[in-house]
DNA sequence: CTTTTCGA
DNA sequence: TCGAAAAGG
């Protein structure tokens, strides 16, 4: 599982908001969220924002305390939303379902074990946006007026394709596969509370003297989300072999590996499914009374407990006023 | 000694 | 996500 490997790899550096300031960012949606309602929200109060339905909300409290950050800022967020199922073929799917089964079983053996520290990592790692999450997430972004785009496959994918056209200047994602993606660059940490981290991907091919393809090559010999790496190799081994071959091929080849539809990843890595058929205006008029009233009352959220953010985004619209990222 | 893997 | 143990050069 490749992730901080890829960590290892990328040029990261700690930039303050005042470097961004002024820019759109292409937010990886799911990622957002799922900080936030495991993070903020639903720790601090388990099933508080649960309405009489049994419906959890908590996401509608994540938006409202979540994008004031963004305006104070100033900077313009556009949501990208994951499309249904990737249109990686069924081996890829099979795969991702397996370790997710596998992710629940051990989620199961720590609640057993009475980790809960492991449990709750687990449970992170496990649970998925509900269709009611997904849904009122999108109704209450558009009354606020934030764009939302559809990805017809991967979130990361789309918003990295975003931003290599130039339609925004960052995506905002806690992931590093977004340099598989290509995006030029990528914010972390946009949620918590200390300073971004930018990462860079020109800065991190520089680094390591190498191309996209080989970082793709690289990762893919690390392991990605979509295969397994191979046995003994890690990110300083992969460098120097994938320099050494010129590139995947070349190494698998050299070691008489296989990583199993090598081909179609890393294809999906280089020119994976996106659109262009969405649409980021520049201005910006949040309907916040309707937005107020959908969560309060639609959605039974205590008001108290969203009367901070609903202020504070209001003042972000008096503030500034219209066209401030054209 | 460096890199990867594994377990909590 | 981290630190200790194993692997391997």
């Amino acid at each position: 599982m490749g992730n901080a490997d890829l960590r290892s790899l990328a040029a990261l550096r700690e930039v303050s908001f005042d470097d961004v300031a002024g820019s759109v960012v292409a937010v990886d949606a799911h990622n957002w969220l799922y900080r936030y309602l495991t993070t903020t929200v639903k720790w601090t109060n388990s099933g508080k924002y649960t309405t009489s339905d049994g419906e959890e909300v908590a996401n509608l409290v994540g938006i409202v305390q979540g994008l004031p950050k963004f305006y104070e800022h100033d900077l313009r967020p556009v949501f990208v939303f994951d499309g249904g199922v990737t249109e990686m073929k069924d081996d890829e799917v099979a795969k991702r379902r397996a370790q997710r089964e596998k992710a629940e079983e051990r989620l199961e053996e720590a609640r057993e074990a009475g980790d809960a520290i492991e449990a709750a990592r687990m449970e992170a790692r496990t649970q998925r946006l509900t269709s009611t999450i997904q849904e009122t997430s999108r109704e209450l972004l558009a009354l606020l007026d934030v764009p939302v785009v559809e990805a017809p496959a991967e979130g990361e994918a789309q918003a990295s394709y975003m931003a290599r056209k130039g339609d925004a200047d960052y995506v905002g994602s806690e992931d590093y596969d977004t340099l598989l993606f290509g995006a030029p660059y990528t914010l972390r940490q946009l949620t918590s509370k200390g300073n971004p981290e930018l990462m860079d991907l020109d800065g991190t091919l520089e680094k390591h003297d190498i191309t996209w393809e080989q970082l793709i090559d690289i990762a893919m010999l690390c392991g990605t989300d979509f295969n397994e790496g191979v046995s003994g190799v890690g990110p300083k081994t992969a460098v120097k072999a994938v320099k050494e071959h010129g590139d995947l091929w070349g190494v698998l080849e050299d070691r008489g590996e296989h990583i199993p539809n090598a081909d179609r990843v890393r294809e999906f890595f280089v020119d994976p499914p996106v659109t262009d058929d969405y649409d980021i205006d520049s201005d910006y008029s949040p309907d916040v009374a309707a937005a107020r009233e959908y969560v309060t009352e639609t959605w039974e959220v205590d008001a108290n407990e969203v009367a901070r953010g609903f202020e504070r985004i209001e003042e972000s619209v008096t503030q500034t006023g219209l066209d401030r990222w054209t």
